[in-house]
DNA sequence: GAATTAATGTTTACAGCGTAAACATAGTAC
DNA sequence: GTACTATGTTTACGCTGTAAACATTAATTC
């Protein structure tokens, strides 16, 4: 085995991300994750400066994948008019994604990551999130002007989010 | 200082409510919590078996106060019709209260605990804050039966708690 | 009321945690 | 080739949850 090794910060958040899933970000410890990769317990900070900042990427590859995930139903990149079912499609896009990626959905809205300004990456891939289900009501509403359909988003996003939460309490 | 505390119980709980809502309760240890109750760190044992359990009981006191929030505006007892205003207050007053309690509110609905039918004081007190909303919603508007009142009842929570969960993000 | 038992406290101990510091090795620039 | 930088390892520290053994007090039994 070779002393560097070559790519380990995205094999990190690669293995950040399957044993998160797998067990849960509170049960998840960043020696563990060094262990998955085959480096030595700190070898991890010379990537990241903390575990939060690891299980920011991680956070910000949720995002990623979500906004594939509403993508994939609404191509968000056109802008012509959609149906009612596609608008829910979408949304039930977002209810699948966090019901599949329980536990980094939970690591992408809980408390593990105080400020999301501190994380750039993870900054910009919620906002773009956020825009593609911006998008989505845009293609199938027509409103005033923009800051309308934020506030129309925003009440969305929070009665999926909610659902989110309370699912299996 | 004598031997036998008398209350203990009841006074980590206080303690453990106190240090969460200061700290947030991915900051406070046990030890912490038995320091500022003034006895030794494995005292907690005696009346919780893990932290976790304890931290069920700091929710379930976040349950009981909710309820009570909620009925200052609407009292549940009585069944006579409210008004929309008197509905809206209540639901600001389940706001207010999420805001005030930031840190117990995330024990109450976040992955902390991983079963609330494990702890059934837990489970009670949920219910019971659950069925003061509920009891507002059936005060508002008439529907046919308790099923479509729950079904309602569910979706203004979901919207309540995604706004929670979305504030600050 | 003394003896026994149960309840509730303390002390000690252990393995796992995040992370800081010192050191080792390998790739890069001149 | 030599210096520098990036990236790895080893070692160490104080904190954590909690198990086990022990101490003290309260409750129960006779």
């Amino acid at each position: 085995m070779k002393y560097h090794h070559g790519n380990l910060r995205s094999e990190l958040i690669r293995c950040a991300c399957t044993l998160c899933e797998e067990h849960g970000h509170d049960k998840i410890s960043l020696r563990g994750i060094a262990k998955e990769a085959n480096v030595s317990q700190t070898a991890p900070y010379r990537h990241f400066e903390t575990k939060e900042s690891l299980l920011a990427a991680v956070a910000a590859y949720g995002f990623v994948e979500m906004k594939k995930s509403i993508d994939e139903i609404v191509d968000t990149s056109k802008t012509s008019r959609i149906s009612k079912k596609t608008l829910v499609d979408g949304m039930l896009a977002y209810l699948d994604f966090a019901q599949t990626n329980k536990n980094i959905y939970e690591v992408m809205f809980g408390t593990v990551i105080k400020d999301f300004r501190n994380f750039p990456d993870l900054h910009g891939s919620a906002l773009d999130a956020y825009n593609a289900l911006k998008s989505s009501i845009k293609r199938y509403i027509e409103l005033k002007n923009d800051r309308e359909y934020d506030e129309k988003c925003v009440k969305v996003w929070a009665f999926l989010h909610g659902i989110v939460g309370l699912n299996d309490k």
